[in-house]
RNA sequence: GGGGACGUAGUUCAGUUGGUUAGAACGCCGGCCUGUCACGUCGGAGGUCGCGGGUUCGAGCCCCGUCGUCCCCGCCA
């Protein structure tokens, strides 16, 4: 290259017939070469795609030669005059297809060895190659173009995420990742100090009590992108070190936090190349439990809908319904009526559980034609959608557990929607159906440990008409918590706080810690509590999750750059590692 | 903590009822080829069947244990 005029850099993947006569310097990754003999074709690659170089023989013998040494993810620097392609051999596969580049100089910038994993298979490429060899060599699966792709739309949606926030006035602000282990909640990832042996601090689940101090601060519109970490089992959407997008403000109105966040989902959203509706549907807990069994609802499927009223009496009789009992219809649109297999199939799911399943609707329409007619009508169901009926076990008492039946069809719904979602294009990925679910309980009785827990945390608000309950029936206090839901994934959560050093003391009373404890655990945050704390309230959000759904990914795991698995192992580096007792000695710690 | 699926060539997989020398495709190496674009074509190399033990005349296949990956339940204020 040394004796070639230096040419404009320029990304292989942005190439246009607009370039055609110019030329140009690409430097990028052998993706494919094709050797014909005396005509050699390299497809280069680069963060924005492909470019193909050609070598002629006839025309360039000694760049011809040099080029036949390149093999696959050599890293290159090809100078070349843009060309045009005939329409003989363009590629119209390919966006840079209409043009090519003739290489006038080659300098192999290095070379590599043959990649342990086939980095340029077009389709499918990643559920082709299993995640373990993936993960291990993670630095060669992000050169796939997929994974570019992953990249770049976190970035494209961080960055409106900022502006977004910004755009409102909000403050990005740090908060510790050295802190203080609250042993509430999830398990705290240890960080032992050398300072004080014997001490550890903890890396923070969020920064929830940073963020309230913040308010106490003065900032009365704080977020921050900040990676949380949280020592539990993995799952797909589940990872050990998370990225929230946290959020707080003071003087807050649910409504106006609703519509700020909704704005910014918008623009995330927009960034990604998605536009969505606002307002989100809100629904509240309770609706969520009794219209979708669950309280992360997935709105591209139909709600569950009771049609026990519509059952005449001798009916209920002869299908041996108890009275008073819900009687909820699954209505799954166009996967038509199971076959005797698919039937067969359903069944599992209701073996073991106080729970009758009517599977086969044809018979209850030859039976009970009046009574099908009536349902259907009630779904208003198409022709071609499937129904399936669920009522309490006839045996079963009736539960502690109001929602237990809706809870079952609910998973009914949620499993019959993925088993046909392929073949019936149920659940679209690019349908994006968020909503607002509000008014949470305070707490959920911990059998275990024969107390009540917080639902959302202890530092939600009750709802002001239900603080009565709190001395009464704890059970019946409703939270000012709320979460964000999209396509059945909780997105983000959170509430309005308590900004009253009166009420958090008698919410830390009510979930078991006498007065001493919680000094002892959150003394700081009750005296902070005291130097006039504005009303408060916020939320935080998964980004991973966020933009998981929106690249249409299955995983968490690609759209973090450096995933773990789920046994919280980094395969690449071999995260974690056993360490010198050297260098556990001064921290003052002995291994078991 | 519990349940399920999986582990065979560099990669993705096949491998029958336990039977002789463990196969395919892609990739890799070499030859030929001037319009390919998943180039074609001819030839070649490549295996600790995750690991350990057991049953058996004989184990990739059966049994036990173990390690690893994925999914789910519990858990995740």
């Amino acid at each position: 290259m040394s004796d070639a005029p230096a040419a404009a850099p320029r990304y292989a993947g942005e190439l246009t017939t607009h370039d055609i006569g110019k030329t140009v310097l690409l430097r990028g990754w052998v993706h494919r070469r094709r050797d014909l003999g005396a005509l050699l074709f390299i497809d280069l690659r680069d963060r924005t795609g492909l470019a193909q170089i050609v070598f002629d023989q006839a025309q360039s013998p000694g760049l011809h030669q040099k080029a036949t040494e390149l093999r696959s993810e050599y890293v290159v620097a090809v100078q070349g005059h843009v060309v045009g392609r005939s329409p003989a051999t363009a590629n119209p596969n390919l966006p840079t297809g209409a043009v090519e580049v003739v290489a006038t100089s080659l300098d192999i910038l290095n070379d590599a060895r043959t990649p342990p994993f086939p980095l340029n298979i077009e389709t499918g490429a990643e559920s082709v190659i299993s995640e373990e060899t993936r993960l291990k060599y993670r630095y060669l699966d992000l050169r796939r173009p997929v994974m570019q792709q992953n990249l770049r739309l976190r970035h494209n949606v961080t960055i409106a995420i900022r502006r977004a926030f910004d755009a409102q006035g909000f403050l990005e602000v740090e908060t510790p990742f050295m802190t203080r282990s609250t042993p509430e909640g999830a398990r705290d990832y240890l960080v032992p100090s050398r300072v004080q042996p014997g001490s550890f601090y903890a890396l923070p689940q969020s920064p929830q009590l940073f963020k309230q101090l913040l308010m106490i601060g003065g900032c009365d519109r704080y977020f921050q992108i900040v990676r949380c970490f949280r020592d539990e089992d993995l799952r797909a959407d589940r990872h050990p070190e998370f990225t929230q997008i946290d959020v707080e403000m003071s003087f807050p109105d649910q409504e106006q936090l609703f519509q700020i966040i909704e704005r910014m989902l918008s623009d995330a959203c927009r960034a990604a190349g998605f536009e969505i509706t606002l307002p989100f549907p809100r629904l509240s807990w309770e609706e969520a439990m009794l219209r979708y069994g669950t309280d992360k609802p997935d709105l591209r499927l139909p709600p569950l809908t009771d049609v026990a009223t519509l059952v005449p009496e001798d009916a209920a009789r002869q299908l041996q319904l108890q009275p008073d009992a819900p009687l909820l219809a699954v209505r799954i649109p166009g996967v038509g009526a199971l076959s005797r297999r698919e039937r067969d199939e359903l069944r599992p799911l209701a073996e073991g559980r106080p729970v009758r399943l009517f599977e086969d609707f044809a018979r209850i329409e030859k039976s009970y034609p009046a009574l099908a007619r009536a349902i259907r009508e009630k779904l208003t169901a198409q022709d071609g959608d499937l129904i399936v009926l669920l009522a309490p076990a006839p045996a079963a008492h009736s539960s502690t557990d109001r929602f237990a039946l809706h809870t079952q069809a609910s998973t009914l719904r949620l499993a019959l929607a993925q088993r046909f979602a392929e073949r019936h294009h149920l659940l679209d990925r690019k349908d994006f159906r968020f909503l607002w679910v509000t008014s949470f309980p305070m707490f959920e009785w911990n059998a275990e440990a024969s107390r009540w827990s917080s639902a959302h945390h202890p530092f939600t608000s009750p709802l002001p008409e239900d603080v009565a309950f709190l001395s009464t029936d704890p059970g019946r206090a409703r939270a000012q918590a709320y979460d964000v839901v999209l396509n059945g994934i909780e997105l983000g959560s959170g509430s309005i706080r308590i900004h009253r050093r009166e009420l958090q003391a008698e919410i830390f009373r009510l979930l078991g810690m006498d007065d001493d404890e919680a000094r002892a655990r959150f003394g700081f945050f009750l005296d902070a509590l005291e130097y006039g704390t504005p009303p408060h309230g916020g939320i935080a959000l998964g980004l991973d999750r966020l933009v998981m759904l929106l690249a249409g990914a299955d995983s968490i795991r690609e759209v973090v750059a450096f995933p773990k698995t789920a046994r919280a192992i980094d395969l690449m580096v071999s995260a974690p590692t056993p360490v010198d007792p050297t260098q556990l000695t001064p921290l003052g710690i002995a291994l078991l």
